[in-house]
DNA sequence: CTGTTAGCGCTTTCAT
DNA sequence: ATGAAAGCGCTAACAG
C-alpha cells in the first residue's frame, strides 16, 4: 500500500529491465530501444501512476531539482513576498522546488541556513535582502549562488539589482515633463556618499535624480533626514521641515511610499492639497499606496521580475556581474502639470 | 576535488569501518564501542567537517528532514509572510528545511506541488491559505498533513485556526469597557449564513461580536456591505452609509483593517473625530495599521503563531481536530471612552 | 535492441 | 568491541 511504485515495479509490468525503463523514461536517444517497448514502458508507467524518487535520482546525479532560497527577511517586510513569488514562478518553470529559508540578518545563521541546504543538494542559491544589504557566505559553496537585491562587494558574484538610474530618472522627467520648476526631495540620508552607510541602490536613486533635474535647470533642493528608517514619520518630519525652512515647490520627489505617506500627512496639517497645490511622487509602489488618497504616482521596484531572474541566472548560468531590473512609473493621481 | 567528505571519508581517518562511524555520529546506544575509537571519530569529523548527505540518508532512512509549505499565495498578501516566517522557526528548531510553493489558489496546481514534493520526499505537508477557505488535495498523501487558516470541511483533518469566537468577544468586551451603548459594526456580509460565501473565521468573528454586544445590552447595528473584498473602499462606503441612514453611534467595529481606514476617511469627510467623536476597533492589525492616524486599537490575527503551531502539529504528530491560536487586543489610540 | 553490473552515501542486520 | 554485506531507487558503463 503506502510505498511509491518504483522503477521495477514498471519493469515488471512493462515485461523489461529496470534499465530499460530508465533509459526509455528518461528520453534518452541513440539507445535503440523498440517502438513497442516504448510503448509498453510509458503504458506501464502510467497506469501503475509511476513518480521517480527523486532523492534516488538526486543521489545518483547529483541534481536535485531543488534550490535555496536564502533572505534576512521573510515576513515583516512587504518586499520580500514579491520577491519568492517571482523566483517561485521561475522555479516551477524549470520543474524545480525552492526551499525558503529566513537568516534575520544574523550571519551565522545565514551560513547555517546555507549548510543546511547544501546537506540537502540544491542545485543553486539566491541569497536574497530585502534590506538591500547583502552578507556574502564565509566560503564560496559548491553550486552557483546568485545575489538578490544586493550589490556584489568586488563584482565577482551575480547580483541582481533594480535600476535605480533609470528609475530615478524617470521620476524626474516626469515632473519635468508637466512643468514643475522647483522640487524637494524628502529624506536624502545625511551620509549620501558614504558606503557603509547609504546602499548602492539608493546612492543611484538619488543621484540620477538630482542630476536629471539639473541636467533640465530644475531648481531641486534635497531635504536630509537623519532617522533610521524611511517611514511615515520621517516623511511628516521631512516634508513638515521643508515646508517650514524653504521657498515653496509645485512638487514633491518622496525617496519612498512611506515617506510620501507622511508628506500627505504634512500638506494636509498644512492646509496644502495634493495635487492642486503640490505633486508628489514617489518611490516602490508599495503595497500601501492603494490606502493612500489620492492615489499615489510612484515609481515600481520590480521585485517579482528579480526575483524571478535571480532564479534564471542561477539555474540557468550566467556571468557574474550586475543585472539591472527594469522600474515602472506608475503615473496615478497625486501628480499634475504645475508653475 | 569539490566532492563533499563522505562518511568513508572520515572512517579512513578515524581508522575504522564505515558501519563503526555511523554508529558512533547517530549516537546509537548499547552498541559498544570504545570511548578510544568515539573520540577519533568525532576528531576525524570536526577535522575533515563532516557533513551527512542528506538525500543518501532519507534515501535509507525515508525521512528526509523536510517539509513542505502549500500556500495559495505567498504575495500580495501581507498575511502570508508571517505564517511562513512562524512555520520556519518552528522547522528551524526541528532541524528541518522547508520547500514553499505557491498554487494560486488553482486546485491542479496544488496538486502538482503536492506531488511535486511528496517526489523530493517532504516528511510532511503544511496546506495554508490566505483567504480562509482551504482546498483539500484529491488523494491523501502518504505524510502528516495540517491544514492553516482553514476549516477542514469534515473534522477529519488537523486544522490550525485564529480563534475568532474569543476575539471577537475582546473586541467587544472593549468597547462595552469603555461605555459604549450603541455601535455600528461594518463590513457584515449580506449572506453571513452561507457557508458557501463566508469563511468559518468571519462567521465566528461576527457571531461573537453580536453575541457579546446583546447579552450586555448593547445596541448594535450590522452595516452591511455587498462588495467582493473587504477593503478601504468597502470601509469608506459602509461607513458613510452608516452615517447617512442610522441614529448616532459612538464607537464602530470594523471587521478588518482595511475598512477601518476606509471608515476613518469617511469619517474625517463628515467633519468626525476619531477617537473624540467616535471610537474604532478593528481586527487584524495589518502591517498597513502602522499607517492610520490615530493608531488604530485592532485585534491582532495571530498568522505568525498559527504558522509556528501548523509545523508542530505537522512534525510533532498530533489527532485530528481544530487547533485554535489566540488572537490579541491592541489598545491604541482609535478607542476612547464614549456615552 | 536489451540486460548485467556497479555504485551514489548512507543505515542496519547479522557475524565475528 | 568491530566489520561485512545488503539494500534504499536510481543512472550509466559496458556486454552481449
Amino acid at each position: 500500500m503506502s510505498s511509491r511504485v518504483t522503477l521495477s515495479d514498471v519493469a515488471d509490468r512493462a515485461g523489461l529491465s529496470i534499465t530499460a525503463v530508465s533509459l526509455i523514461l528518461n528520453g534518452k536517444t541513440g539507445t535503440g530501444l523498440s517502438d513497442d517497448a516504448r510503448q509498453r514502458v510509458f503504458d506501464a508507467a502510467l497506469e501503475l501512476d509511476y513518480r521517480p524518487n527523486l532523492m534516488a535520482r538526486g543521489l545518483r546525479t547529483e541534481k536535485s531539482a531543488t534550490l535555496g532560497f536564502v533572505s534576512d527577511r521573510v515576513a515583516s517586510t512587504r518586499y520580500a513576498g514579491p520577491m519568492i513569488r517571482g523566483a517561485l514562478r521561475a522555479a516551477r518553470e524549470r520543474s524545480h522546488t525552492m526551499f525558503v529559508t529566513e537568516t534575520e540578518g544574523d550571519p551565522a545563521e545565514q551560513n547555517h541556513a546555507i549548510e543546511a541546504l547544501l546537506d540537502r543538494g540544491v542545485d543553486a542559491l539566491v541569497l536574497a535582502t530585502v534590506t538591500g544589504r547583502i552578507q556574502l557566505p564565509e566560503q564560496r559553496p559548491g553550486v552557483p549562488v546568485v545575489l538578490l537585491n544586493g550589490a556584489s562587494p568586488d563584482g565577482s558574484h551575480i547580483s541582481v539589482l533594480p535600476d535605480e538610474t533609470a528609475g530615478g530618472r524617470q521620476a524626474a522627467e516626469h515632473l519635468i515633463g508637466l512643468g514643475h520648476r522647483r522640487v524637494h526631495l524628502l529624506g536624502v540620508p545625511v551620509h549620501l556618499d558614504d558606503p557603509e552607510r547609504v546602499i548602492t541602490q539608493v546612492h543611484r536613486r538619488i543621484h540620477s535624480l538630482l542630476n536629471t533635474f539639473r541636467d533640465a535647470g530644475v531648481d531641486v533642493v534635497p531635504v536630509s533626514y537623519e532617522r533610521e528608517h524611511w517611514d511615515a514619520d520621517a516623511g511628516f518630519d521631512t516634508a513638515s521641515r521643508a515646508l517650514r525652512d524653504a521657498a515653496p515647490v509645485s512638487a514633491v520627489v518622496a525617496l519612498n511610499d512611506a515617506i510620501a505617506a507622511g508628506a500627505y500627512e504634512a500638506f494636509r496639517s498644512a492646509g496644502l492639497r495634493v495635487p492642486e497645490d503640490v505633486s508628489v511622487v514617489s518611490f516602490d509602489d508599495d503595497e500601501i499606496v492603494s490606502f493612500l488618497r489620492p492615489r499615489l504616482s510612484t515609481v515600481a521596484l520590480p521585485f517579482e521580475a528579480m526575483g524571478r531572474r535571480s532564479v534564471e541566472l542561477a539555474l540557468d548560468g550566467a556571468a557574474s556581474g550586475e543585472y539591472l531590473e527594469a522600474m515602472h512609473l506608475r503615473v496615478r493621481a497625486s501628480t499634475r502639470p504645475g508653475a
